[in-house]
DNA sequence: CCTAGACACTTAGTGCTGCTAGGCGTAGTA
DNA sequence: TACTACGCCTAGCAGCACTAAGTGTCTAGG
């Protein structure tokens, strides 16, 4: 896997695992994995900045708690998130089929 | 359009438009324009340095030419390029359909 | 008891890459 | 004459994912 090719589709794949119902940060880079068959496989120095900065733009709420004496910050998308991941949605599917339009093998012109 | 959303695919983008015969920069240019209906509008300054970069790295060769007085270098696909498209492809697919794989909604487990 | 590894969170700094912005030059057209 | 399309080039910027290093809890195994 290209080392480059998540930019830019980062918070769509966040956002997605997170409109199936709040996760925290660790549970969010398990989902990834899972989900992906083990593709995406993101260090949490990669996801955890993401989650802030998605609720810095008031796309996510977090809210600590504690569980078997470790403390999680679970993420909760909000309507302006929810909004975001199905504008992000809608551009990740032009972007794919523009990819795979352009990735058609043309055949060379048929000149007589 | 996401601005970072070509990083780590342009490259495949370029291989494959010259993949199906010789093409000049500007003509590449214009046959991302065409094939993506004007989704891919790159800057000339974007694909340049692609084209040198895949020359430096072998997977292509450029030749100079001119035309109507305008001089024009026109790159083909090395045997080198020609795998490296291969590979790209395949690494596309595999990004796509994962990506495809997290976007898929889940429903909330039914909880009776 | 002690160590290793899973769990869980954080953040400063790095590196790569596409893009901006500016430059050069020819040909056609209004 | 000036503007647009054609055609090429490159230094520097911006933004993002990633590295690396830190903190701390809990469980399992030796």
């Amino acid at each position: 896997m290209n080392r480059e090719a998540l930019k830019g589709h980062l918070d769509l794949l966040v956002l997605s695992v997170l409109a199936d119902g709040p996760l925290h940060g660790y549970a969010v880079i398990e989902q990834l994995r899972i989900r992906s068959l083990d593709v995406f496989d993101l260090a949490e120095g990669t996801v955890y900045p993401v989650l802030h900065r998605l609720e810095l733009a008031g796309h996510l709420t977090s809210e600590w708690s504690e569980v078997a004496g470790r403390r999680r910050r679970s993420y909760v998308l909000t309507r302006s998130g929810s909004a975001q991941l199905d504008q992000q949605r809608a551009t990740w599917q032009v972007f794919a089929s523009s990819m795979n339009a352009v990735l058609v093998r043309k055949p060379w012109p048929n000149t007589p």
